[in-house]
Order: structure tokens, then sequence, then C-alpha cells
DNA sequence: GAATTAATTGAACGTTCGTTTTATTGTTGC
DNA sequence: GCAACAATAAAACGAACGTTCAATTAATTC
């Protein structure tokens, strides 16, 4: 047999990388098996070859596209004209909302760089990089203004960076917490810390003042 | 040929597992090969069945006893009399230092569970439960005891263990930072996110007297 | 120094892997 | 309705995988 009855490139490749994303998260890259994502989207391990020259570059276009993908919404929700607190809380609030709502792919592009050929592998981190700069210069500039108080501004967008992508480690949706609550803990541990201040108030004000905006 | 002249049981299984872990660390647990890991150490592959009934008993073994060594290290850390502050400072300390220094293992540990068949998963996710929980212990007494001052202990639990154990993707000895003023800036870090107070005084003079400490 | 045990080699087993090739069929444009 | 093209199946490739087995030699025991 050949071609079947319905089949449209578009939807097979998006059927692809959709299967794959969630493999290769639940397996890791190594163990998912050409034939057993090919098995997963219904079709023969030869008909993935059409749309992926090879499983790394199947990998990398995942990457690649989540990487952006979160440039993308980061460049969307970063606020025009906003003071460092408003700037963190926005950077917060996306990243969060961003990592709960890609899971699985953030899984992939967190765990699987080791398989990357390195120079695959430079694309990506430069990408990622760029994305935490952001953060710093957040973390830089409300520490020089006053808005915040820190002692080590690399550190701390490390540990925050860290415990905001942490949350897709624990959080399912529908359990104790709604990603609404989860998003107003963050953001008041965030500004703590921070040492974020407003107007003089002390820190618990600042924390009510983030989940009110949560 | 056969034995070589010079071989120990004991030495060749110490080099397996320094090998395996290194291996694994740097390629993945799928990715390594066992004539890999026996070129390494030197070997032949059939030699690795000899200390090792299966590839996976190999990875399980070693994430077992780092895990045993994380809660014997906590143990012997662990103060004595101690009030919450300074029992959050022991656990924060103790898992900096056994962490850096088991930078690799650490890594098996968290990066390769999906390896585990279901039953050695479960044995390894209650052993790190376990540890997890004394860290929630310490801080439900300080929230109650009014040391410290949290929104969701629970949270705060988590988001403190991503925070500190994220010390190892970034961290590199002989760098900028060396261990104890990593270890003194999460100190600091953590007695924000508690909302520690010690005696009355405000919150910076704990993060002086954290540094002080480390 | 002979017998026993410990440690390892080298070859082989069956399986699975990523990938390629070729043929075949559905779909589309004229 | 016929050519051109798109999308797949089916089979095969060599390589690598985890693992086993028999043979062999070093170390130990008595």
């Amino acid at each position: 047999m050949a071609r079947t009855t319905g089949s449209d490139g578009e939807k097979t490749e998006a059927a692809v990388r959709e299967a794959a994303v969630n493999l290769i998260a639940r397996f890791g890259y190594e163990a998912m098996s050409m034939r057993q994502l090919a098995a997963e989207v219904g079709v023969q391990a030869a008909a993935l070859y059409r749309y992926f020259p090879t499983k790394e570059e199947l990998l990398f276009t995942l990457m690649r596209e989540h990487m952006e993908g979160l440039a993308t919404a980061w460049e969307a929700a970063r606020p025009a004209d906003a003071d460092s607190a408003q700037l963190l809380s926005a950077y917060v609030r996306n990243h969060i909302a961003f990592h709960i709502e890609r899971r699985h792919a953030t899984h992939v592009s967190n765990m699987e760089l080791r398989s990357l050929s390195p120079e695959r592998l430079t694309q990506i981190l430069r990408m990622r990089t760029a994305y935490e700069k952001e953060l710093r210069a957040i973390l830089r500039d409300g520490d020089e203004t006053g808005a915040f108080s820190i002692d080590d501004t690399g550190l701390t967008a490390m540990a925050l960076i860290q415990m905001m992508t942490g949350v897709i480690v624990w959080f399912r949706p529908g359990e104790r917490l709604s990603i609404a609550e989860v998003t107003a803990t963050y953001l008041s541990m965030t500004m703590r810390l921070v040492g974020g201040k407003i107007d003089g108030r002390e820190e618990k004000n600042v924390h009510e003042h983030a989940q009110l905006r949560a």
C-alpha cells in the first residue's frame, strides 16, 4: 500500500510534533524510537522522514520553536512603560504561565540538551541566555534605582529561574492549587527574594500588592 | 585471554561506579552503552556483569546510594538543640555542600528517574520525599513559632529545593564565586524567602548573620 | 605445588535501532 | 480522465545494543 485516504502533510507533521513532545517528555529522547513515534501518530516510521531528515533534527526543531515561543511571549507580555517591580512582575507571570502551559515542551528543552550536536546546543543555549539576560537586566536596574535590594543579581536571577521553572516538576492542573494561586505565591516569593519595596512601603505590602494583581 | 594481572574485584567495581556516574551525567543513561562504560574502565563489556546483573540495576544502585548518602549527611549535619533559623540554616548548608560535591551523581538522580522500573522509581521517590519532608517540617515549625513568615510552606519548600539544587546547573569550582560565597548568598536568599527574623531584628540583619556563619 | 576460586576475555546471540530505497496509491490541476 | 505531484507503505540495510557463555589465566588456599 501507499498513500492513505485523507492523508494530509500539514496534519501529519503537526501530529508528529505533538506526539514527539509527549513521548520525549515521558520516556526521553534516546528512549523514544522512531517506530514508537510513528505508531503513536498512526503511520509507518519511514513516513516521518518526509518531515524531518533525522531524529536529532526533529528534537532540535521542537526545542528551537519552544525557545522562540518563549521569547515571543515575553516580547508581547513586557509592559512598555513600567517600573522595575512591574517589569519583574510581568516577567514572572509570563514565565510561569508559559511553562505551565507547555510543561512537556519545557521538559524536553531542559532535559535533552545533551542529545544535540555542539552547534545546535550552542544555538539553543544562546536563545536561553538571551532570555535570562532580560531578567538580569531587570534585577540590576531595580537594584540600582533602589526598587530592589539584591546581594548578587547574577545568582538571584539563576535562583529565580530555577525556582520558577521548577513549578513544572510538581504542578498538576486541577490539584490543590490553581494557576492563579501558584502564580500569586511565586510572585510573593519573588518580591521577597529581590527585597522589593514600593513607595517606601515595607515588604509585606508588596506581597499583598502582587497577589491582588495575579 | 582471561584474568589480567593485578585485577581486583573491589577496585574494578569502584571504577565502574565512578565511570558510570560520569558517563551517565554527561551523555545520559540511555545514550551510554555498556561497551562505552567498559572501555572507560579499561575492561571488556562482559566483565561489568560480574558486578551488576543489568544496566538498570547499575543505575538504581547509583541512585539509591546517592539518596542514602544525602540522608546520612543530613542526619550528621542536623543540630541537636537548635531553633528554626539554625535548623534551616544547617539544612541549606548541608544541601548545597552535598550537591556541589556530588554534582554528577545529583544530575543522574534527578534526570534519569524515568529509566527506572516502577518499583525502583517508587523506592527512590520515597527516599526523596522523606528528605524533603524534613524541610517542610522545619518551615512549618518556624512559621508556627513566628520565626518565619510563610504564605504556603509546601510551595516554599519546593521553591527552596529547586533553587538550591539548581546550583549544580551553573556552578563550576574555581570560577567567579567560591563555595562559601555561593552558600552565603543562598542562605541570605533562603532567609528572605521564609521571612526570617531573629530576636525581632529586621530581615536585613538575618542576612548578615547568615553570611557571617557561612 | 596442586586444587580451587576470582576475574576477565573474546565471540556470539537475538533484537532493535535510525535510516534508505522502491513501489504504490490518493489527490490535484488541467 | 490523465498527467504531475504528495503522502505513504513495505521491506531492507548495516550497525549497535544489552546480555550470555565458554574458555582462560591470575590469585589464593591448603
